[in-house]
DNA sequence: GCCAACGTTGGC
DNA sequence: GCCAACGTTGGC
């Protein structure tokens, strides 16, 4: 099982709206390489829900539950565009914020800081697992 | 609102 | 194939 994380700008859809929704496909994506991670999710994956621009937190988990497809909302072909679908876990008992995560010296690594324009970005187990900690929750 | 980082486009 | 111009993302 791997390790992702989402972004979204909750002025284009939120956290709120994901958990209204309560599973929804993650269109949208245009950057090859985010769309190559989209390629390389399994069912069961864990996503991390992040808030860029407004908030810069990491607010809940989702996973992946069904892999990827051509996205919809794609009109031209070929497409290139693919979404997965994703389904609301939990939120975060306390969101972690990108300061935080910026502050933690076992996070320097991480995807989301050094390349900030990936909206799809991997996540590896012991950072997963650092970030749940720093959030007080459990996956299940 | 500005700007850095980065991707894409198009002229040569 | 190079690179300048331009667009987008996202942090500050």
């Amino acid at each position: 099982m791997a390790y992702w994380l989402l972004k979204s700008e909750p002025d284009a859809f939120s956290w709120q709206e994901m958990t209204t929704r309560h599973r929804d496909c993650w269109d949208g994506i245009r950057n090859y390489q985010a769309r190559n991670n989209l390629k390389a999710m399994q069912r069961k994956d864990v996503c991390l829900f992040y808030h860029s621009n407004i908030g810069k937190e990491i607010v809940g988990l989702v996973q992946v539950v069904k892999t990827y497809y051509p996205d919809p909302t794609v009109v031209e072909t070929p497409n290139p565009w693919v979404v997965v679908d994703v389904e609301v876990i939990k939120p975060l008992r306390v969101p972690v914020t990108l300061e935080q995560l910026k502050a933690n010296p076992l996070l320097a690594d991480l995807s989301l800081i050094k390349q900030s324009r990936l909206s799809v970005c991997p996540v590896k187990d012991a950072e997963f697992e650092v970030i749940l900690r720093m959030s007080q929750t459990t996956v299940r």
